[in-house]
DNA sequence: TATTGTTATACTCTATAACTATA
DNA sequence: TATAGTTATAGAGTATAACAATA
């Protein structure tokens, strides 16, 4: 009827839980936190973002991120500026100094989620990428 | 060179968010939030467990699983005691209430991942839980 | 001495709502 | 009126270390 084991939510935090936790201490040295490297990341590509993409990019809340971008901002690794299609949205942009610090991360990130990934097949991680999406889509329609 | 669209942390994060925030707003219509949930299913089966298990079944930390339990046994959800065979291990149980509010939101549970994993076979299902349990693993390894 | 768990502290993230500005 | 974002506040989780009890 319910078991924890088979229980896929479970599988789904446990594991991030761990990535988030490891990664998180090699953050830490760096004077990061891990909603930070979220938006470092979501930055990196572009370069810039609306906040309300960074929200969904991110998946952090609206006024978590307002504190957080103005956080990153007065230490220098983001602008923030308002857009000139829509003046209530804000534009937020990676300073040569975040540009910096991303691409210092970056080996890290991509060396952890390697270990992570070890004995997995390209095809395996291209179908594993492929539902977590799906079961991402899918789950737009649960009810608050 | 870094992708965030290819990045598994990134999918694993924003799925487990998704997943936890729509079950979240459930459990708090009964008083509860995710992390006493996930507290009430790993009781589920067995009905106790070691303070020590809990933390890994959970994957909530040492300082906070004590204190949420504290919380918990105040609203008469489990029960705390010695073990007998270690008295420096704690035992935690379900009350008949525990047991109650947690049959009482298993399918609630359920049904969210049924919505998740909408279309999926059960043996896509099979590879992939086994592919996170496999990340898991791996992730142990991880320094931190 | 080592292990299990509790408590204290400071910090971060979340949730909600009130507020500002722009449309 | 509606939308994008900020700020205020309270609550909950995290991290660290100090502490107590037991081994």
């Amino acid at each position: 009827m319910f078991e924890l084991a088979r229980f896929l939510p479970y599988h789904i935090n446990r594991t991030g839980v761990r990535l988030a936790t490891a990664f998180g201490a090699e953050l830490a040295r760096h004077g990061l936190s891990v909603p930070m490297w979220r938006v470092l990341a979501a930055l990196w590509q572009g370069g810039e973002r609306k906040s309300a993409d960074l929200i969904v990019d991110t998946s952090i809340e609206q006024s978590t991120l307002s504190r957080l971008v103005t956080t990153m901002e007065q230490r220098g690794m983001l602008t923030r500026r308002r857009s000139n299609h829509d003046a209530r949205a804000v534009v937020v942009a990676l300073t040569e100094e975040g540009r910096r610090v991303t691409k210092e991360l970056i080996p890290y990130a991509l060396r952890n989620e390697r270990i992570a990934l070890r004995g997995f097949s390209r095809e395996e991680i291209d179908i594993l990428l492929g539902m977590l999406t799906r079961i991402y889509d899918n789950a737009a329609d649960l009810k608050l």
